[in-house]
DNA sequence: TCCATAAATTTAAAAACTTCAATGTATTTA
DNA sequence: TAAATACATTGAAGTTTTTAAATTTATGGA
């Protein structure tokens, strides 16, 4: 397992914003990155810039359909992390 | 599952330095101060706040024998963490 | 008691992060 | 084609984090 993954990984995850977007996700299944700002109350910036360390660190897949960006969980991230912290325990 | 002690352990583990702790007291079951001054290169004070965050996090054990603190893996966090992540995947 | 050792705290500087207004880009629709 | 929509990027301000020198605290040994 490569260490620098799971820094990444933790570090998107590290954030109460970024940690709700993501439970939004698997409560949703899916997001826009327009639904985000709604329930976040952050700006549409901020939003942009908090999806951008989600989708960099493979914490959440983007897929776009036209304008719009479509937000879902990297399951096989979650594995991973889960068998990491597995292994420590 | 609480969500801030989540967000407070991935902070703990989001940092390089902080991680190879984590990795050196798992690989030699557990640690001193003055060990992880060495393998890091960090300064004392450095080590002692990477180390303060770790134990506040409850990412790490740490137990004082007279001046020396030994620092373990906190094994129930990490099946925790490892229960959080599995659940999302 | 005095000195050495282990770790914590204080303080300050530099780097990184968070945030949003303004602006830019791409796409849909009227 | 022009306007509207969804998102990205830029730039700047404020905040937090990281780092280490200097100092302090606590403990052990001579």
């Amino acid at each position: 397992m490569d260490l620098a993954v799971i820094e990444k990984a933790a570090n998107a995850i590290a954030d109460k914003h970024r940690l709700s977007i993501i439970m939004e996700v698997v409560k949703k299944g899916k997001l826009i990155c327009g639904d985000v700002c709604e329930f976040t109350c952050l700006s549409q910036p901020t939003v942009s810039h908090h999806v951008k360390i989600l989708v960099d660190s493979g914490v959440l897949n983007s897929s776009k359909n036209g304008r719009i960006v479509e937000l879902t969980l990297n399951k096989e991230m979650m594995k991973q992390l889960s068998m990491f912290f597995l292994q420590l325990s």
